[in-house]
RNA sequence: GUCCACGUAGCUCAGCUGGAUAGAGCACACGCCUCCUAAGCGUGGGGUCGGAGGUUCAAAUCCUCUCGUGGACGCCA
């Protein structure tokens, strides 16, 4: 279906056209002043200039032809040249019967389906996860639903950082743990044990006395620093080790994310984007990109258009070995291999961006990439607590998103169970799909580039701008469907009588325009304040119409046809963030 | 030092590809349940859009300068 802008737009070109004015002047958008009209037409005054003339001449000639199409009940030009239009309550209920009839609501399929990839995880191997991983996962998980749902072919991987230093921490620590190990015993000749040789637990706990150990230790980091180099040259028993946390690693990091309902695609990692890089560096080489300065291999990655001087990016220590651009590169090898993107976005913190533009720039170089290719750098804010410095735990370390998840839920929990007389059990689950939504829904509606406070009170209040309230809007309406009963398809939407009836039509209607905008501009907050605008236009509609007490069936009908469509429309958003609605709460 | 982002109501945030009287929520003061979930709806007070110039018929929005805050600046990821 095409947009209701583009529709009323098209209503105007002819106007503009037959006056001897460009048609691109027709631009529609909605009204800012919503007791003067629906929607509004600023064209004459941009024409004004071009063509010489008075604006409200030009409004008055516009508005003159278009008073006659089907689709307006008022359109005028008023002073200095404005062109006010509302629509007409029959032809809009005729597109929420569209909208309700068609696939995804009416959402118009892109002229092309692009491939596209969104790298969003960053989670490092043998670390659990923790509030800074939050945002891009919920950030990336959602970009990547928006434009799955559009029709895009959408590929999240989530990038682990598999491959680092950490490992050979890690390798140490055990050593001097479990000396007795097979995997540092130079003479063992058999199999590696199939069992790793410690949980998860112990894993979350041996990395940060590795760590720890390592700050105060220099010996200790030197023999780091050469296992990793080991392990990294292929050397037996430090690959099993590796193995070993792998799979122990990952199937904790599956849990949690699949927690946070989010999915990923694929589960690759540094360590796979490996076999490219000696070809890469080759190839950088022989292009005449790469050179030497002070010991290491850089690639000059400057423009003719910068106005200011950008670091090059570095692609070999000058001790030989890679690094974090070294590896993103090769990864981009990988990728283009295997997938051919025709775009990529890269979700992550936004204090990484120069890294991220010496990469991209690299790879365009390179022709890795081809020129045309979109890349972009979706760079988030932090996560503060309420004093607006990066969120602690009370303790002052950092908070791991189970505990995080685990307070919220608890937190909701405890306000169900003040306010209604459900089960127990039943208050457990609901809390656990609101918690997460409070969560989820408190990131996202701030936009992606901004730091933001982390407020639980507000995030789980039912009240405002909120993911309970949204969820709270979406069951009030599944309750009154609920009790009526089987609706069939075929009923429909009645033209508006009252104006909150018309006004939750107005942003109903406002559906698909906002899917493509938000997707476009990779901004999920914008689907957040839509849904807070519809929820409002519902409950203010809820309010004033007694819907299941109406004595008209047909009138009756028509209203729950709306509602459900309202509800639907809900529903697809709220999916695109990643969260779901209960049935009660 | 250089570069980047941000600065909107007491608080948390929208609005920024220029348009009419700058919007929400929280908090504060009121009003609305014999009626579909009051976890709701409505009314009210509250802002020189950090400051100063400029461009424009029109600036929170664009440009310059300035103050404040945060961040990034070759061998960490």
């Amino acid at each position: 279906m095409k947009k209701i802008l583009d529709l009323i737009a098209a209503e105007l070109k002819p106007g503009f056209e037959e006056s001897g004015y460009d048609a691109s002047y027709a631009k529609v958008v909605l009204s800012n002043r919503p007791d003067l009209c629906e929607y509004q037409c600023n064209g004459a005054m941009a024409a004004a200039k071009a063509y010489r003339k008075k604006p409200i001449d030009i409004a008055n000639d516009v508005a003159d032809k278009a008073s006659e199409s089907k689709i307006f009940s008022e359109v005028k030009a008023v002073m200095p040249g404005f062109i006010n239009i509302r629509i007409r309550e029959e032809w809009l209920a005729d597109y929420m019967n569209k909208m309700a009839a068609s696939d995804k609501l009416g959402l118009e399929k892109p002229e092309k389906a692009e491939t596209v990839m969104v790298d969003y995880g960053g989670a490092n191997v043998a670390k659990p996860l923790h509030v800074g991983h939050l945002r891009a996962a919920i950030i990336g998980e959602s970009v990547k639903r928006m434009g799955r749902f559009l029709g895009h072919h959408m590929i999240g991987d989530v990038h682990l950082g598999d491959w680092g230093l950490q490992m050979g921490l890690i390798i140490e620590e055990l050593r001097d743990r479990k000396p007795e190990l097979p995997y540092f015993d130079k003479n063992f000749k058999g199999e590696y044990p199939e069992e790793a040789p410690f949980t998860i637990g112990e894993l979350e706990e041996i990395y940060p006395a590795a760590s720890g150990k390592s700050k105060e230790n220099e010996a200790f980091k030197e023999r780091a620093q050469t296992a990793t180099l080991k392990l990294q040259s292929g050397y037996a028993p430090y690959h099993a080790i590796w193995r070993h946390i792998m799979n122990v690693s990952l199937a904790d990091l599956k849990k949690n994310y699949s927690r946070l309902n989010v999915e990923f695609d694929l589960w690759k990692g540094e360590s796979d984007a490996q076999p490219y890089i000696p070809d890469l560096l080759q190839n950088l080489i022989d292009k005449g990109l790469a050179y030497e300065s002070q010991g290491a291999l850089v690639v000059d990655i400057r423009e003719e258009t910068d106005t200011k001087e950008l670091p090059p990016c570095i692609v070999r220590k000058s001790d030989g070995a890679a690094l974090y651009a070294t590896s993103d590169l090769a990864t981009l090898v990988e990728r283009e291999k295997d997938f051919h993107p025709d775009k990529y976005i890269y979700v992550v913190d936004k204090r990484q961006e120069l890294h991220f533009i010496q990469v991209f720039r690299t790879a365009k170089k390179a022709g890795i990439v081809a020129p045309d290719r979109e890349m972009v750098f979706l760079g988030f804010g932090t996560m503060n607590g309420k004093d607006g410095k990066p969120f602690k735990t009370r303790e002052g370390g950092v908070m791991r998103l189970e505990h995080l998840i685990r307070e919220i839920n608890e937190a909701v929990f405890q306000r169900i169970m003040e306010n209604r007389t459900v089960s127990e059990e039943e208050a457990r689950k609901t809390a656990e799909i609101v918690g997460l939504s409070a969560l989820k829904y408190g990131d996202l509606s701030n936009q992606a580039a901004k730091d933001y406070i982390f407020d639980m009170e507000r995030f789980i209040s039912f009240e405002g701008n909120t993911g309970p309230y949204i969820l709270y809007t979406i069951v009030r309406i599944k309750s009154i469907l609920g009790k009526y009963g089987e609706l069939s398809r075929d009923v429909r939407v009645l033209p508006a009588k009252t104006e909150a009836e018309k006004a939750l039509q107005l942003e109903i209607s406002k559906y698909n325009e906002v899917l493509e905008s938000s997707f476009a501009e990779t901004a999920p907050h914008k689907i957040c304040q839509y849904i807070y605008d519809l929820s409002n236009a519902c409950n203010r509609f809820y309010h004033d119409t007694k819907i299941l007490t109406e004595e008209d069936r047909e009138q009756r009908e028509g209203w729950l046809a709306l509602i459900r469509l309202a509800k639907e429309v809900l529903e697809v958003c709220i999916s695109l963030l990643g969260i779901e609605a209960p049935d009660r709460m």
